[in-house]
DNA sequence: GAAAGATTGTTGTTGACGACAACAATTGTT
DNA sequence: AACAATTGTTGTCGTCAACAACAATCTTTC
């Protein structure tokens, strides 16, 4: 507990979880930290459809970049890809605004992406300002392969979630894609 | 476009994206960002749960954290005092266990929440090492009224996506809280 | 057509966040 | 007593959202 400042000492003894959980008492091999997660109430969280989300939202693109690891690409690379090859000559203003992120962002992902040789900012043939952004040759092949990794992903969360309560899901989220 | 280097000049001119809105000719107040964002194709991205849960879990975040503005919580924040109010003494590994948050970062929150006084750190009567957890008088009042807006944050949730689909939600996502 | 305003890409900053690594103090195990 | 594991803490790194500022360029307005 190094260099912790005040440490109160009026210890109002009550039933405290920690005493719940009846840890120390039976010499069973369970650290502090290893409490069953069960025994721990969430209380309203478990009403909150936010905190779940979240929870699901972690799982899901850990699993996401673990899949698609040999190629080294993750969800947001993807989705930026994604919109590139289904609409050729989106400025990065367009594709930010579609994928919700910001387009001091996307200058960073797009300048990885071209460093690998996946897109190319060519000049717009009608507003000098902006980029008409393509996938290169490579780019699409590349494409082509994430998309065979995404679906095993996919896939992942079929089986951890269930095949129709994803379905139930994508239809009820529908409105914010 | 200050200050890039390359600029490809190979404009394979074919059907693109920014010409297919049309912007240009017909002289409706559109800039090139403003095109409709579903005439702007999601291709493949539209089938992956993961995309949608995050494009939702940002909106959720949002909503709570304007809901909840007046009172400066975030929900990480609101979540700690939530379970610490359930399971008073409960050490920080294992808050940081059940929410699957860093116990690293845990510090700063209780740090936070601490110097605030809404948390208070009691040192643990079995274990010099760890840190009894507890809520305030304070924090307990005030957790009371942070429970009220988060309640109105989650109306504000089932306005969006439907009374029914939000329980449905929650019933599917049961397994990650 | 010139002035004023808006847009686009870029750079930079701030803070929240997850993941890791190292460390001292303490506890558990052998 | 020696060694390993746990707990809280500090720090670093990379991702991410949110802003703000800027130059170049386009649009609108007079």
């Amino acid at each position: 507990m190094a260099g912790n400042s005040q440490m109160p000492r009026t210890a109002k003894s009550r039933a405290s979880a920690q005493l719940r959980s009846g840890r120390k008492q039976a010499g069973n091999g369970r650290s502090q930290s290893d409490v069953m997660d069960d025994e721990i109430a969430l209380d309203a969280l478990a009403g909150h459809a936010g905190y779940a989300v979240r929870r699901f939202q972690i799982w899901i693109f850990q699993d996401f970049i673990r899949t698609l690891g040999a190629v080294d690409i993750r969800p947001t690379q993807y989705s930026v890809m994604t919109v590139i090859g289904a609409n050729p000559g989106l400025s990065q203003m367009a594709v930010a605004k579609r994928l919700g992120i910001e387009r001091a962002r996307l200058v960073h992902l797009l300048d990885s992406l071209e460093q690998r040789g996946l897109v190319s900012r060519l000049r717009s043939a009608t507003d000098r300002r902006s980029h008409a952004l393509h996938l290169t040759a490579r780019g699409r092949t590349a494409l082509a392969q994430f998309r065979r990794l995404a679906a095993e992903h996919e896939r992942h969360v079929a089986d951890k979630i269930g095949k129709e309560n994803r379905e139930r899901l994508l239809q009820i989220l529908a409105a914010f894609t």
